[in-house]
DNA sequence: TGTGGCACGTTTACCGGTAACGTAAACTTA
DNA sequence: TAAGTTTACGTTACCGGTAAACGTGCCACA
């Protein structure tokens, strides 16, 4: 009884299905592309659709059978990262390839605001949630667990994932690196880092980087980790404080490569050469380091990789393949000229 | 006479109507702050729906009231631009401070990528969207118009916006530092870009920048533009051909401070003195331009701003709060040691 | 005594899809 | 040709909120 005058200029199931005369269950198959209808009836919806200009309405959709949400949810610690921009843009492909959008949020590297961002987020009742790291607070994962979707964990492997895992290990970045310098004749290792607090993944790499020198009876010297946004200037200033209190440092490990890069120009603005009076490392891999005067030592991530394969695998789930629950993406450590 | 042992383990308003004893009508006015009811009902209400840990559902409520819905889409060019980073942060920050929700896409500098992503995020019925931009397809515009919600396009302004515009000239950029450059003596400009066809806002810089040279006399004497990413490999290796093709440039103007970083580490390599043998000149203000050796001469874009100030102004047209439809947010030119 | 207003609710209808099931006709197969 | 199977639909109920309209009881005031 409902007239069909435009009330907001939409038209909906039951528009076309009038419009076409067929129910309009008939009509959410057609547009569906599922099958039970003719060839001759399938045409005729799409006709009256497209000239409706029919816009399907998804609230409705996931909201009447929770399956077929094609909501997918992810935080990630801070948006303003590089390397983060690519996870995301890896994520974002896929995902709108198949079919799929993306609700994001930040966390701030804090285990709270990310729950309070999952408390947001189920309430949408998404298909799938992808979070970043391995550690989260207990609410986080009971929200989930009750909720009973989809999780991915990016970036930070587990061994006891909430659901998958996708990423590599931190702390076997820190070993490798610390192996290596010691390969390399490097004896006296210091760390540049930011965020110490909240960060718990370049912790990680700090602590494998420590263990590694240890194993080795070479032990970290000294290390600067700054309350700051991990970028230039945190490396540019770190450095400088860190040489201040072990001026006989014969290699510096930084948090990241925006912190190393910002390491070597403290080093070029006092005259000092790398990698002959001081080694320089970095970590992550961004395309600046590798068109440095001199290319930057570096653990190279497969960002978009990452994201790339945790959005695949949480929608893999969701359709019932069986898939794998921790898949790992190997980092490369990248020789370049600073250590 | 549903059972309410837990299906799906979730509790609604309807569970916590009956085990308060009101409707769940009363329920609902109580959670979202409401008034009309008494603070006895209150207490209980909210006892019992955190004991039963009720989550809300966004998705009824916003399929149930159109009015109701937090959630806000964002499109941007390409999620992998430092810039964008930061303008996706202050929109993020912006939108959950206020409790908001994000839907993000990329469009990869095409109209038509930005139309498919609004046709999908129209479907979910948004309060609001925040496109980047003013170039958009007539399908785009049409789509957003008979949804009939608020717009903000953000990043390049428009006099005519599809509903409201929070930003910066390109164009006006372009002309600043040409003009900035002939002040300084500059007759020989060049000028290396990327993603040509696609990328309409750094057209617009490039057009200004010619345009102030012309009108000075010194028009542009070549340009390079790469089909690439507008990263460091794009400046290094764009200036590189654009020097074998015109070697007596004395400045040089680059799509970005990545691929201005490029430019310089392309002429330090060659043993090019900047800016004596060659000014350069970069766009955006990224944190990494003003730690250099010597300081990028460029224009700083205040991102993060931007975005807020997008993301405020589309909730406070929502909130039926009167804004203008037209809001500037100045960028600066930072004079460096480059150019 | 009425009647108007306020505080505090309840009732009803509805949003636009989808799952599950029902059914008539056409088409196979024994 | 009867019985089973498939095709191509239609019917019904429901998801969990919200808006709007509609009670009540109580008090104040004329």
């Amino acid at each position: 009884m409902t007239h069909d005058t435009d009330r907001k200029g939409k038209a909906n199931l039951t528009d076309i299905a009038r419009a076409t005369g067929v129910s309009k269950m008939t009509v959410s198959r057609v547009l569906r592309g599922g099958s039970g209808f003719s060839d001759d009836t399938r045409v005729r919806v799409e006709q009256a659709a497209s000239r409706l200009g029919y816009v399907p309405n998804r609230l409705a959709a996931a909201f009447g059978a929770d399956q077929a949400s094609t909501l997918v949810g992810m935080c990630v610690p801070r948006l303003t990262s590089g390397l983060f921009g690519h996870v995301l843009d890896g994520v974002d492909r896929a995902l709108s390839r198949l079919g799929y959008q993306l609700m994001i949020g930040s966390s701030d590297h804090s285990a709270e605001q990310e729950e309070a961002w999952v408390r947001q987020v189920v309430a949408w009742r998404p298909a799938g949630v992808i979070l970043s790291g391995r550690t989260h607070t207990a609410g986080t994962v009971d929200l989930l667990r009750t909720a009973g979707m989809p999780v991915v964990e990016l970036w930070d492997l587990t061994t006891s994932p909430i659901d998958m895992a996708v990423g590599f290990s931190h702390h076997d970045c820190g070993v490798e690196i610390g192996q290596f310098l010691i390969r390399k004749g490097r004896r006296r290792a210091g760390y540049v880092g930011a965020l110490s607090r909240s960060d718990v993944m370049g912790q990680a790499r700090l602590q494998g980087f420590e263990a590694a020198l240890s194993r080795a009876s070479h032990p970290l010297i000294g290390r600067e980790v700054l309350q700051d946004s991990p970028g230039f200037y945190a490396g540019y200033y770190g450095l400088e404080t860190l040489l201040a209190r072990s001026p006989d440092l014969d290699v510096v490990y930084f948090h990241n490569d925006e912190m190393a890069i910002g390491g070597l120009a403290w080093c070029a603005s006092r005259g000092i050469r790398v990698p002959e009076d001081l080694g320089i490392v970095g970590w992550g891999g961004m395309e600046a380091a590798s068109v440095l005067p001199r290319r930057l030592t570096t653990t190279v991530v497969p960002t978009t990789a990452i994201g790339k394969a945790a959005a695949e695998g949480l929608v893999a789930r969701l359709k019932g393949e069986a898939g794998q629950d921790v898949t790992v993406i190997p980092t490369r450590l990248v020789p370049g000229e600073t250590a």
